[in-house]
DNA sequence: ATAATCCTTCCCATCATGGGAAGGTCAAGG
DNA sequence: CCTTGACCTTCCCATGATGGGAAGGATTAT
């Protein structure tokens, strides 16, 4: 399989493919005589895998982890559990962030008229 | 003032100002003989103003249209609350994706038994 | 006068992704 | 057999907001 019918069926732009081998995450793709990329299925299965945890929002040096310890038989399930589990509290980090930043926003724009008067607390508060 | 007192006395890293004037968010700094940037007062509380819009996260266009607000008298408040509150509805839509990722994370993550045995739904559901 | 600190511009890197150019390859159809 | 179009290759550039650092000039303090 060529490099545009691999993104095609994994959902992963060839571009990409190409950048996660050039960054080391995926082994350097088999090559036809003239050059040409080739895929097979396991191959593809691992660019889903890639896909998926993107999806995810795993970022890309904890993909590396899961890759290897997809491959690895004798894993203990907790180091993925670990990873798992430190991502969640990235993603609680960033959600109680934009929580807070929401928060503050509502509590001004509530307090902004809204109508063709000029003065507004909200650029009264950016401007301090 | 120089730019590193500048820097000082507004939060925004000297790095950051003569960005921020190279992309046009604001106006070329008045240049001393031997060509230093120098800074004003309003220079200042203009700067503040933009990390203060920065903490609250609107993206650089958006600033632009606050700066363009706060420094014209006869604005109708209407513009400024519009920008807050199409703000706050990508800051909305961003929580609602970092919810679902974890929702989705957690559930996971319950039902791997995080030991040394290397069975793992996450790794199963990643694989798909 | 000299050293230390500041300033200038310019280049590079981030992170994951896409756009596009220049040029080689392959498959289908006249 | 040759052309055409679709595909592939590598390489460079851009994003957005930020920092690092180098090379060289300016200012300030000792």
């Amino acid at each position: 399989m060529n490099i545009g019918q691999a993104a095609e069926a994994s959902g992963v732009s060839a571009k990409m493919i190409r950048y996660y081998e050039n960054i080391g995450l995926l082994p350097e793709a088999y090559r036809s005589a003239s050059g040409y990329r080739k895929y097979s299925a396991a191959d593809i299965h691992r660019l889903k895998f890639v896909r998926r945890a993107r999806d995810f929002g795993f970022p890309m040096a904890q993909i590396v982890e899961l890759l290897a310890l997809w491959s690895d038989r004798a894993r203990p399930s907790s180091e993925v559990k670990r990873i798992a589990l430190a991502h969640m509290d990235e993603l609680d980090a960033k959600i109680k962030h934009l929580r807070a930043l929401q928060k503050s926003l509502k509590t001004l724009a509530s307090h902004c008229h809204g109508d063709e008067r000029p003065d507004c607390p909200i650029l009264e508060e950016l401007e301090h």
